[in-house]
DNA sequence: TGTATGTGCTTTAACGATCAAGCAAATAGT
DNA sequence: ACTATTTGCTTGATCGTTAAAGCACATACA
């Protein structure tokens, strides 16, 4: 089969041949270069158009040492990450901002990597894109440390401390939770709390742990035990069945996120017990499950689509060498009241929100 | 500042120099050519390593004439099909195809294109990608009849029975709607059924409702009434509250998907409605809402992650010009039963799926 | 009149990887 | 011993793009 069905794509040259003259003044012609005269440029405008001529990204990435995309890398497992929700924000975000810039977005997982290199530094380093961001990074990883001192451009979403030189964009989750939780402990009243916890292995876990404490110390008459979970439903469930079966008293439960929250609430259904008369409970993140349970949750709301647009905006910046000013910056929170606190009696009409 | 920060990065050519031979040969002993000696390679695998090299994508790319990448485009707006999670399920079938064979993945939204070239036009003629799986396309997209004529490997998800040429991996709609809808008239006897359409430009929409008809043709003692939705959450809300102020009378519901189940199911229960002892209702995709709410939503469970893997199998074959027998594919689906079709009694503790 | 300055293109070179062809040196064949 | 063959590399070309330099000719300025 000589005659192959391959059909050779359009190039600066097929354009040059049209118009009669070389691929290097069609470049020219198309970069609108004042070097190249008015009648020239339009008809290479009309042949490229005639032609159906798109640049090639590899010749063009190649010649400028660009390859005009930034990867989204996920460094977990893609079968936890993708299942949540979070991470459809996320690229939602991530596309506004480079589409605006005419940039790809190239997605990542870490999965199984075969050599040394983590997926993270085989694409920025194979310049399959310009830089990265990185999302829900355990501190256990320790290959982020190395990509963040390797000075390729990354951005990191979220929080963290022992990274010092890294380009970060999170909310302040302690203030957050400490937030969320005084409003279940002021307004309405609980005294007995359960806290249950992120995994501990990752910043979000452990500040939104701090933020309860930091509600609970000081407060008189307030009562509180903790209990470990890794923001899974199931770890929700469990926490709450641990509880119940250890006999515990408790009015009120602080879930590290929704999904345990969603978990900690079937448990209590289960158990007989009605949220929020008997047990009030509130959540984090407002992924979007949180507005879909009955009743709806009352959370705090990660603004995770303006995390991503912001961290995508920083990252084309350190691109361009553009300078930064806060190399670290944090979005601010609001605390989506629904009915599992208490506050709304009819479960499922409006959602308010406040700031 | 001549000194710039400016990190080059590895190439052959590095590691060529520190072997002591030509860039040529490290490329052939990196490949494993039995041209090269064993000695050779081994200098040039620890040079490789020491050095940190990765191939550059763009040199690969522009000499092999092929991206190894493949773009996944979503035609509507990233507004929408972002905030639905079916597209979740299908990045991560695409992920997993796709890094199986080491390919990358390539986000493409349709936003606002500026010239006449469709987004995946652009993505896969500047050979960015080196084929494109396209998902929930509307049927009056003309520009998808082009890129199928064109000759570009594509593979679309869903059912595109107006464009006999292209290569789809779908699911039964019509036989899956009318399996649901008969579970309905069926198991739970009811008599008086509503149906709300989905967006009737989309082939989903068309099938779907067909199924339903098909279920309530020459069936006695059943009436039947048809409204017209959009697959969108409030669609869901309005049917049914159209329908109610209408003072229609009806015992069950069919929605074309979950997200109108989910605001029929709002408009119900605030009428004072019970889901589902006055009315059984029934939903479609079971892309993750269904099993939130409460009671869950008895749904047919679309198995969006194997489409999306199947479907980027296919398309890598077409790229490797592999024969691949079926041009169509349909992927049979299950109908996961909860407890807003009557079935469960106990809502929300365990959920069983038939096939 | 002789030297700058434009003008509008072409030529050249380079980006990094890879494959075909070439070319010494070592080995094999008769 | 003298010609084949093999071995193990190098040379050179190519993919598509673009920036810099070159080149012939026209015009401007002193």
């Amino acid at each position: 089969m000589r005659s192959s069905s391959r059909k050779a794509s359009v190039t600066l040259k097929d354009v040059a041949a049209r118009v009669g003259v070389t691929s290097a003044s069609v470049s020219m012609a198309l970069a609108d270069s004042p070097r190249i005269s008015e009648k020239t440029k339009e008809a290479v405008r009309a042949a490229a158009l005639e032609l159906g001529y798109v640049p090639s990204s590899a010749g063009r990435a190649l010649r400028n040492q660009r390859s005009e995309a930034v990867a989204v890398i996920v460094p977990n497992t893609s079968q936890h990450v993708f299942g949540h929700s979070y991470f459809m924000h996320v690229l939602t975000g991530v596309s506004a901002a480079a589409n605006a810039r005419d940039m790809q977005v190239v997605l990542s997982t870490t999965a199984e990597e075969a050599g040394d290199v983590a997926a993270y530094e085989r694409v920025v380093r194979s310049r399959s894109a310009d830089g990265a961001i990185v999302t829900s990074a355990a501190v256990t990883d320790t290959s982020l440390e190395a990509l963040v001192a390797s000075g390729l451009p990354v951005v990191l979403i979220g929080n963290f401390p022992y990274l010092p030189s890294a380009i970060t964009v999170g909310i302040d989750d302690v203030d957050a939770s400490r937030q969320i939780t005084e409003h279940l402990l002021v307004v309405h009243g609980v005294k007995r709390v359960l806290y249950v916890t992120g995994p501990l292995d990752h910043q979000t876990g452990i500040d939104r742990r701090i933020g309860f404490e930091d509600a609970i110390k000081g407060r008189s008459g307030v009562t509180a035990q903790v209990i470990e979970g890794d923001f899974s439903e199931d770890a929700g469930r469990r926490a709450v069945e641990t509880m119940l079966n250890a006999d515990a008293h408790f009015e009120g439960i602080i879930f590290a996120n929704d999904d345990m929250a969603f978990g900690g609430m079937q448990a209590l259904r289960s158990a007989g017990l009605r949220v929020p008369e008997d047990v009030a409970l509130v959540g984090f993140d407002d992924f979007g499950l949180a507005r879909l349970t009955n009743p709806g949750i009352t959370t705090v709301h990660v603004p995770a689509e303006d995390l991503a647009r912001l961290a995508t905006e920083q990252l084309l910046r350190i691109i361009d060498n553009v300078p930064l000013e806060p190399a670290r910056q944090q979005l601010p929170v609001s605390i989506t009241v629904r009915e599992s606190c208490g506050c709304t009696s009819h479960p499922n009409t409006t959602n308010s929100a406040i700031t």
